[in-house]
DNA sequence: ATCGTTGCTATCTTTTTAGTAGCGAGGGGC
DNA sequence: GCCCCTCGCTACTAAAAAGATAGCAACGAT
Protein backbone atom coordinates (compact mmCIF):
# COMPACT_ATOMS: atom_id res chain seq x y z
CA UNK A 1 0.00 0.00 0.00
CA UNK A 2 2.35 2.53 -1.06
CA UNK A 3 1.39 6.16 -0.52
CA UNK A 4 0.84 8.27 -3.50
CA UNK A 5 -1.36 11.08 -4.84
CA UNK A 6 -4.28 10.51 -6.31
CA UNK A 7 -4.52 7.11 -3.89
CA UNK A 8 -6.59 7.30 -1.14
CA UNK A 9 -4.99 7.79 2.19
CA UNK A 10 -5.60 7.29 5.88
CA UNK A 11 -8.21 9.40 6.66
CA UNK A 12 -9.02 11.01 3.23
CA UNK A 13 -9.87 8.94 0.16
CA UNK A 14 -10.10 11.99 -2.11
CA UNK A 15 -6.48 11.19 -3.13
CA UNK A 16 -5.79 15.01 -2.81
CA UNK A 17 -2.03 15.95 -2.81
CA UNK A 18 -2.54 17.74 0.43
CA UNK A 19 -3.84 14.93 2.33
CA UNK A 20 -1.69 12.37 0.92
CA UNK A 21 1.35 15.20 2.20
CA UNK A 22 -0.38 15.55 5.70
CA UNK A 23 -0.67 11.82 5.83
CA UNK A 24 3.31 11.06 5.23
CA UNK A 25 4.47 13.71 7.40
CA UNK A 26 2.32 12.65 10.07
CA UNK A 27 3.96 9.32 10.48
CA UNK A 28 6.50 9.80 13.27
CA UNK A 29 10.11 10.80 11.93
CA UNK A 30 8.53 11.39 8.66
CA UNK A 31 9.50 15.00 9.57
CA UNK A 32 12.43 14.57 11.45
CA UNK A 33 14.23 12.52 8.62
CA UNK A 34 13.52 15.89 6.43
CA UNK A 35 14.74 18.07 8.85
CA UNK A 36 17.82 16.27 9.46
CA UNK A 37 18.71 16.24 5.51
CA UNK A 38 18.80 19.41 5.86
CA UNK A 39 22.94 20.20 5.51
CA UNK A 40 23.44 17.14 3.10
CA UNK A 41 23.36 14.41 2.33
CA UNK A 42 23.80 11.36 5.25
CA UNK A 43 24.34 7.52 5.17
CA UNK A 44 21.76 5.12 7.02
CA UNK A 45 23.95 4.87 9.76
CA UNK A 46 24.43 8.66 10.53
CA UNK A 47 20.66 10.02 10.02
CA UNK A 48 19.96 6.97 12.41
CA UNK A 49 21.94 8.50 14.86
CA UNK A 50 21.08 11.79 14.22
CA UNK A 51 17.37 10.72 14.92
CA UNK A 52 18.65 9.38 18.05
CA UNK A 53 18.92 5.99 17.17
CA UNK A 54 15.05 5.25 15.43
CA UNK A 55 14.91 2.08 15.10
CA UNK A 56 16.09 0.66 11.79
CA UNK A 57 13.15 -0.73 10.81
CA UNK A 58 11.17 2.70 10.73
CA UNK A 59 14.18 4.29 9.26
CA UNK A 60 13.95 2.27 6.40
CA UNK A 61 10.27 2.27 6.30
CA UNK A 62 9.84 6.07 5.89
CA UNK A 63 13.09 6.10 3.48
CA UNK A 64 11.32 3.78 0.90
CA UNK A 65 7.94 5.96 1.62
CA UNK A 66 10.13 9.07 0.80
CA UNK A 67 11.68 7.80 -1.94
CA UNK A 68 8.68 6.49 -3.86
CA UNK A 69 7.39 10.42 -3.01
CA UNK A 70 10.16 11.86 -4.92
CA UNK A 71 11.46 13.99 -1.79
CA UNK A 72 14.57 12.06 -0.75
CA UNK A 73 16.65 10.26 -3.65
CA UNK A 74 20.21 7.96 -2.95
CA UNK A 75 23.35 9.69 -3.74
CA UNK A 76 27.25 8.23 -3.83
CA UNK A 77 27.37 9.62 -0.14
CA UNK A 78 24.37 8.47 1.37
CA UNK A 79 20.25 9.45 1.53
CA UNK A 80 19.73 13.15 0.33
CA UNK A 81 16.67 15.51 -0.29
CA UNK A 82 15.69 15.83 -3.82
CA UNK A 83 15.06 18.77 -5.58
CA UNK A 84 11.49 18.43 -4.11
CA UNK A 85 12.15 17.57 -1.52
CA UNK A 86 14.44 20.46 -1.23
CA UNK A 87 11.56 22.45 -2.11
CA UNK A 88 9.20 21.25 0.48
CA UNK A 89 11.96 22.07 3.51
CA UNK A 90 12.01 25.38 2.11
CA UNK A 91 8.70 25.66 3.08
CA UNK A 92 9.29 23.95 6.66
CA UNK A 93 12.11 25.55 7.97
CA UNK A 94 10.58 29.11 8.70
CA UNK A 95 9.11 26.72 11.10
CA UNK A 96 12.48 26.96 13.25
CA UNK A 97 12.39 30.27 13.96
CA UNK A 98 8.34 30.38 14.72
CA UNK A 99 9.03 27.63 17.15
CA UNK A 100 11.14 29.45 18.93
CA UNK A 101 8.83 32.47 19.27
CA UNK A 102 6.14 30.58 20.36
CA UNK A 103 7.67 28.07 22.87
CA UNK A 104 7.92 31.96 24.06
CA UNK A 105 4.44 32.32 24.46
CA UNK A 106 3.92 29.02 26.85
CA UNK B 1 3.44 13.48 29.76
CA UNK B 2 2.68 16.16 27.97
CA UNK B 3 4.00 17.74 25.41
CA UNK B 4 6.19 20.69 26.07
CA UNK B 5 8.98 23.28 24.56
CA UNK B 6 11.87 22.63 27.15
CA UNK B 7 10.94 18.92 27.92
CA UNK B 8 12.17 15.77 25.97
CA UNK B 9 9.77 14.34 23.87
CA UNK B 10 10.31 10.91 21.81
CA UNK B 11 13.45 11.01 19.94
CA UNK B 12 15.16 14.34 21.22
CA UNK B 13 16.08 14.96 24.82
CA UNK B 14 17.20 18.37 24.10
CA UNK B 15 13.82 19.86 24.81
CA UNK B 16 14.24 22.39 21.49
CA UNK B 17 10.69 23.63 20.56
CA UNK B 18 11.72 22.47 16.68
CA UNK B 19 11.85 19.37 17.88
CA UNK B 20 8.68 19.86 20.23
CA UNK B 21 6.87 20.98 16.94
CA UNK B 22 8.00 18.23 15.10
CA UNK B 23 7.15 15.32 17.67
CA UNK B 24 3.97 16.80 17.92
CA UNK B 25 2.94 17.76 14.40
CA UNK B 26 4.08 13.99 13.56
CA UNK B 27 1.65 12.37 15.61
CA UNK B 28 -1.32 11.11 13.32
CA UNK B 29 -4.41 13.49 13.10
CA UNK B 30 -2.43 16.52 14.38
CA UNK B 31 -1.49 18.67 10.93
CA UNK B 32 -4.69 17.44 9.52
CA UNK B 33 -7.08 18.82 12.71
CA UNK B 34 -5.15 22.05 12.16
CA UNK B 35 -5.60 21.93 8.49
CA UNK B 36 -9.15 21.31 8.93
CA UNK B 37 -9.62 24.57 11.62
CA UNK B 38 -8.16 26.82 8.45
CA UNK B 39 -12.28 27.97 7.71
CA UNK B 40 -13.20 28.65 11.54
CA UNK B 41 -14.53 26.99 14.40
CA UNK B 42 -15.56 23.47 14.50
CA UNK B 43 -17.70 21.65 17.22
CA UNK B 44 -16.14 18.37 18.42
CA UNK B 45 -18.75 16.20 16.36
CA UNK B 46 -17.93 18.12 12.80
CA UNK B 47 -14.48 18.33 13.19
CA UNK B 48 -14.86 14.27 13.82
CA UNK B 49 -16.73 14.41 10.54
CA UNK B 50 -14.23 16.52 8.73
CA UNK B 51 -11.37 14.20 9.64
CA UNK B 52 -13.25 11.33 8.54
CA UNK B 53 -14.33 9.97 11.50
CA UNK B 54 -11.46 9.87 13.40
CA UNK B 55 -12.38 8.20 16.88
CA UNK B 56 -13.06 10.38 19.09
CA UNK B 57 -10.34 8.89 21.32
CA UNK B 58 -7.78 10.19 19.18
CA UNK B 59 -9.18 13.35 18.61
CA UNK B 60 -9.49 14.40 22.31
CA UNK B 61 -6.22 13.63 22.82
CA UNK B 62 -4.79 15.68 20.04
CA UNK B 63 -7.44 18.42 20.93
CA UNK B 64 -5.93 18.21 24.69
CA UNK B 65 -2.06 18.22 23.24
CA UNK B 66 -2.77 21.27 20.99
CA UNK B 67 -4.75 23.01 23.63
CA UNK B 68 -1.36 22.88 25.86
CA UNK B 69 0.86 23.38 23.03
CA UNK B 70 -1.73 26.99 22.61
CA UNK B 71 -2.18 26.46 19.39
CA UNK B 72 -6.20 25.47 19.95
CA UNK B 73 -8.47 26.60 22.26
CA UNK B 74 -12.28 26.53 22.90
CA UNK B 75 -14.71 29.07 21.98
CA UNK B 76 -18.40 29.57 22.28
CA UNK B 77 -18.80 28.16 18.94
CA UNK B 78 -16.59 25.04 19.33
CA UNK B 79 -12.70 24.27 18.84
CA UNK B 80 -10.74 27.24 16.96
CA UNK B 81 -7.35 27.84 16.27
CA UNK B 82 -5.92 29.97 19.08
CA UNK B 83 -3.37 33.09 17.33
CA UNK B 84 -0.25 30.78 17.24
CA UNK B 85 -2.62 28.47 15.35
CA UNK B 86 -3.49 30.81 13.11
CA UNK B 87 0.18 32.02 12.82
CA UNK B 88 1.48 28.08 12.43
CA UNK B 89 -1.38 27.73 9.70
CA UNK B 90 -0.30 30.28 7.60
CA UNK B 91 2.84 28.77 7.49
CA UNK B 92 1.60 25.70 6.80
CA UNK B 93 -1.03 26.64 4.09
CA UNK B 94 1.27 27.12 1.05
CA UNK B 95 1.97 23.41 0.98
CA UNK B 96 -1.70 22.91 -0.03
CA UNK B 97 0.07 24.93 -3.34
CA UNK B 98 2.68 23.13 -3.10
CA UNK B 99 1.79 19.64 -2.81
CA UNK B 100 -0.45 19.85 -6.31
CA UNK B 101 2.86 20.96 -8.35
CA UNK B 102 4.87 18.10 -6.58
CA UNK B 103 1.87 15.54 -7.18
CA UNK B 104 2.17 16.51 -11.18
CA UNK B 105 6.13 15.21 -11.13
CA UNK B 106 4.86 12.05 -9.70
C1' DA C 1 -40.69 15.23 30.27
C1' DT C 2 -38.83 13.87 25.92
C1' DC C 3 -35.92 14.19 22.32
C1' DG C 4 -31.84 15.37 19.91
C1' DT C 5 -27.17 16.94 20.04
C1' DT C 6 -23.12 17.95 22.45
C1' DG C 7 -18.30 16.65 24.38
C1' DC C 8 -16.27 12.96 25.85
C1' DT C 9 -14.91 8.30 28.44
C1' DA C 10 -14.48 3.17 28.64
C1' DT C 11 -13.35 -0.88 26.55
C1' DC C 12 -11.34 -3.75 23.26
C1' DT C 13 -8.92 -4.84 18.75
C1' DT C 14 -5.73 -3.77 15.30
C1' DT C 15 -1.89 -1.27 13.53
C1' DT C 16 2.20 1.10 14.13
C1' DT C 17 6.41 1.92 16.27
C1' DA C 18 10.28 0.52 19.18
C1' DG C 19 14.16 -2.53 20.39
C1' DT C 20 17.59 -5.73 19.48
C1' DA C 21 20.27 -9.09 16.97
C1' DG C 22 22.55 -10.05 13.13
C1' DC C 23 23.26 -11.08 7.93
C1' DG C 24 25.40 -10.37 3.33
C1' DA C 25 28.03 -7.11 0.63
C1' DG C 26 31.86 -4.19 -0.02
C1' DG C 27 36.38 -2.00 1.07
C1' DG C 28 41.17 -1.77 3.07
C1' DG C 29 45.16 -3.59 4.87
C1' DC C 30 48.25 -7.21 4.79
C1' DG D 1 43.31 -15.11 0.50
C1' DC D 2 41.90 -13.52 5.17
C1' DC D 3 40.70 -10.30 8.79
C1' DC D 4 38.23 -6.53 10.26
C1' DC D 5 35.38 -2.78 9.81
C1' DT D 6 31.41 -0.29 8.12
C1' DC D 7 27.62 -0.31 5.19
C1' DG D 8 22.38 -0.85 4.22
C1' DC D 9 19.10 -3.46 5.72
C1' DT D 10 15.97 -7.63 7.33
C1' DA D 11 13.84 -10.69 11.00
C1' DC D 12 11.77 -11.16 15.05
C1' DT D 13 9.46 -9.70 19.28
C1' DA D 14 7.64 -6.29 22.63
C1' DA D 15 5.48 -2.05 23.64
C1' DA D 16 2.81 1.81 22.45
C1' DA D 17 -0.38 4.27 19.71
C1' DA D 18 -4.36 4.46 17.00
C1' DG D 19 -8.88 2.62 15.45
C1' DA D 20 -13.59 1.05 16.34
C1' DT D 21 -17.70 0.90 18.85
C1' DA D 22 -20.89 1.68 22.60
C1' DG D 23 -22.71 4.67 25.46
C1' DC D 24 -23.05 8.29 29.38
C1' DA D 25 -23.91 12.86 31.46
C1' DA D 26 -25.10 17.62 30.34
C1' DC D 27 -27.49 20.95 27.88
C1' DG D 28 -31.25 23.15 24.95
C1' DA D 29 -35.35 23.13 22.54
C1' DT D 30 -39.98 21.50 22.15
Amino acid sequence: MPLKPGKAVRGSNSGRPIMVLLDALGQRWTLRIIWELRDGPHTFRLLQSRCEAVSPTVLNTRLKTLRSLNLVETTSTGYALSQQGEALLEKLSPLNKWSEDWAKTL
